[in-house]
DNA sequence: TTGATTGCAAACAATTTGCAATACT
DNA sequence: AGTATTGCAAATTGTTTGCAATCAA
């Protein structure tokens, strides 16, 4: 069994605003006191199995929400650090084709590619 | 200026045959004692910022080597953590298009597709 | 010889656990 | 009432730093 409380809605009502990445430290300092650190912990882990948020490979975590529509991915600017939502079937076309050229199921939820946004590029980004 | 050293050379050798990922603990445990742990957590850091290893979501390191290609990718598995490497212009046509598209320039260094491999398919892993 | 690198011990930071108090249904 | 959740303090684990000794060029 599951129960709803106060600082279930608290920590989702401070994530859901968010629209670039962020830290524990982050919450915490935001939260100021009115949850432990413990639960803070606690609740963001369970976040993250959920998909609601994700954490990077910098072991920061980023607001997603959740999203049905199967041609739905993310694109992250490595830059300012902004998330932005993208519906198109490109993705879909090069999962089918991993699948069936590659033989390789890639995971469908959660796809984030970094890179720089338009606003960004061209500002002295280093591109590989 | 920059030094060869012994200990360059052996964590390289080490990890060089690597398939799946690793974490600091197990290049230690493999070292036994034949580098101090300050050194492998500066020489892991160092790997990383020249691209030879990458860091994942779950702060556990990889080899990737270098390659010039930039048609390249990899994928890897989620199940049995195997790392392939890929040369296929269908990932050159996605950025292609998500930048003339979507007005966002993808980070073209090491691309990791998650999914699950054809040996591990259909065996009970969850795709969402 | 000169400066980069190493490795220990200590400092520091991040995360987890035990447990009693509290809140949810 | 019965169970999940919370939050503190303490334990544990992970990472970085200061510094003297060592090593590469």
């Amino acid at each position: 069994m599951t129960y709803n409380t106060k600082q279930k809605d608290i920590i989702l009502e401070v994530i859901k605003h968010k629209h670039t990445d962020f830290t524990i430290k982050d919450i915490l300092n935001e939260l100021n006191g009115r949850i432990g650190l413990t639960t803070i912990y606690r609740l963001v882990d369970k976040l993250v199995n959920e998909g609601t948020i994700c954490k990077d490979s910098k072991g920061n975590y980023q607001y997603l929400g959740k999203c049905d529509k199967n041609n739905h991915f993310f694109i992250k600017c490595e830059n300012c650090g902004k998330l932005e939502h993208v519906d198109c079937d490109c993705i879909t076309s090069l999962w089918d084709h991993i699948y069936n050229e590659h033989k390789f199921l890639p995971t469908k939820d959660q796809i984030v590619i970094n890179g720089v946004c338009a606003k960004c590029d061209g500002k002295g980004v280093k591109i590989c």
